[in-house]
DNA sequence: TAAAGCGATGAAAACGTTTTCTAATTTTGT
DNA sequence: ACAAAATTAGAAAACGTTTTCATCGCTTTA
């Protein structure tokens, strides 16, 4: 292995000086600098990182945490993260946790063990108070789920109003019996959008029946969105529109649908959540809430990345000041929910 | 940060003898490795990596390469890769290098700057023979892809016999006007299920059709089969079947194939590759040929580890000694290909 | 003309481990 | 009871950097 000291020898100058010229911390006079470059391209040498991170006490690495790399929505925002990263300076260093706690707490003590500067978490349920430990003592930043009475920093969208909107579209569009495909998890996200959900309705005067809520196991799939929909279509007193909580879970709501007979959007009106792939495969496409997965990436990425570059600087960490950015969704209508059906097709009415 | 040394003075020894316990070296009487672990959780003290690394020569981390994260063929490999290095005791550093050479010698770059032991590769396209400069200095293995012409041990499917496989049942179904929706990526696979294709027609004694081959883009999706479909369809003679070289490009061309109007598989038998997702969505669930993604991410793994283990040990690197590992792929017989079609239906017959 | 200032450089310490070498003590064998 | 061997443990070197401090030779200033 070539070191440093290969190169300084061969530059006929010392190992501070080398380290001076490839750091560009000046103070070298122009033909040294010279000298030194074309030691090291001479040598081919390479610095070894541990070396460097050992000595500066920063190794330029975030830790990313993500329950489950295969999923779109997810893989998005890494994309987010990578990317943005790299351009501050940044390696990230992905971590796929599968949800677990135990694993969750392993790849966070590569803080302790100074393997990382910082880290982003992709996703926490609710009550996860044992983070803070990590959060009081390194950076940290959560994209899109975070608890909100745990003081981390956090990006993400309104869940809340984003609900809100996708039931008033519904509402909007005639439709009286709206049930919704939630789920058992324990996220932050699920619980606002059941919550826009009820109160959307209530502000319109609509008696929120408890039989048109389903919940759908934590780990739900495409499956899980075909069997939710059966279930509610079953009942006698049928909603007639269904707000789902995801995409997957819509794109398996409109098969159990079509499965039972039902038209999309006709006899059922169905709005998703997220926006990833998959919504403009097979007609009717999906109508949904769109997020910024990416930005939210990108974002979450920018204040940790912020945060460490202000904390080497001597400025306050302000780690824990839960920051919070909120950005903005969207609306997309397309064709599993829309404008222009006529209602008189449905006997009820 | 709490060091050796505090953890050394607080249970009255040497930092020697601290790092011989937590290292179970031995040679450590039963009331002192006591004494240590006593102080080690007392400061809750945690090894600085960085230091260990710089000390052994060693990271154990391994750098995965995958040019596309949000891709679930690669997240499936990745799952098998994650899954066994955490397993044998080594940390995977993945990297989204998007397909592009810059970003994976920078990315490789890191072999040399130690910030990891060995790199596994998802994907590099044929020709790309400067990885051997990587491959004759670290252990790399490559998984799903690789350069035939290059000798960097690999781990991968049979993908001629698969494609000829896949032609055979066509042509056993009755077939006699087969496509093929290729690509016109530089990947090997790519390259040999084309071949797969013309040989096992020629074998069946039907003549290969140029006009029945059709090249998607390098990074081809859902729309590209779609309009893959459209025009090799729109022919005079048009194929009875289309053997497409992914799953995405089948859902793609079942979809170009009904919008034409056409029933598949009664009009149209379709098959695909790799069995990743979607191909149980909607109806004709999709016939194809199933990779083992995870065993090959688990075998590309092992086979790492190994080599750097025994490298490790002394032993004879045998990098560049070109280990394959061939794993069986299966046929998997659903909707959109399938036996009893009544080939009556067809007026050309 | 001496003092001060400045630019360029090197020696050595520091980062936190592991490992080698050596020494002290205990155990074993005769 | 004594030499040899084994066990236990510490001191110090090593890993490859960066950074602090000191030095040296110049130029500038009063």
């Amino acid at each position: 292995m070539i070191t440093i000291l290969d190169v300084a020898k061969e530059a006929g100058v010392s190992a501070a000086t080398v380290s001076r010229v490839l750091n560009n911390k000046g103070g070298v006079s122009r033909i040294t600098v010279e000298l030194v470059y074309q030691a090291v391209d001479k040598l081919g040498y390479e610095p070894n990182i541990q070396a460097q991170s050992l000595r500066k006490k920063e190794t330029r690495t975030i830790l990313v945490l993500v329950p489950n790399i295969s999923n779109p929505y997810y893989a998005h925002i890494l994309s987010g993260v990578s990317d943005t990263t790299r351009a501050l300076g940044y390696s990230s260093f992905i971590c796929n946790t599968r949800g677990e706690t135990e694993q969750e707490r392993e790849v966070l003590d590569l803080l302790a063990k100074r393997r990382a500067d910082g880290a982003i978490l992709l996703a926490s349920e609710l009550g996860s108070n044992w983070l803070l430990e990590y959060a009081e003592k390194y950076p940290i930043v959560q994209c899109s789920e975070f608890d909100p009475n745990i003081p981390i920093p956090h990006v993400s969208i309104d869940n809340y109003n984003a609900a809100r909107e996708a039931v008033r579209f519904l509402i909007q569009l005639g439709h009286k019996r709206i049930g919704t495909i939630s789920s058992t998890n324990n996220y932050l996200s699920t619980h606002l959008r059941l919550k826009g959900y009820r109160d959307e309705l209530a502000e319109a005067g609509i008696p929120v029946m408890e039989h048109n809520i389903y919940y759908a196991d934590r780990d739900y799939n495409f499956k899980s969105g075909k069997k939710a929909a059966k279930a509610v279509l079953a009942q006698e007193n049928r909603p007639t529109a269904l707000f789902c909580i995801s995409d997957v879970l819509a794109q398996g709501a409109i098969v159990g649908a079509q499965e039972m007979g039902f038209d999309v959007p006709r006899d059922l009106a169905i709005i998703g959540f997220d926006d990833v792939e998959q919504t403009t495969i097979y007609h009717p496409y999906i109508t949904t809430i769109a997020q910024p997965c990416y930005e939210i990436g990108k974002k979450g990425a920018e204040m940790l990345c912020q945060s460490l570059l202000n904390q080497q600087d001597g400025k306050p960490a302000q780690s824990t000041s839960a920051h919070e950015v909120i950005l903005p969704h969207k609306l997309v209508v397309r064709e599993s929910a829309a404008k222009r059906i006529n209602l008189l097709d449905f006997p009820a009415y």
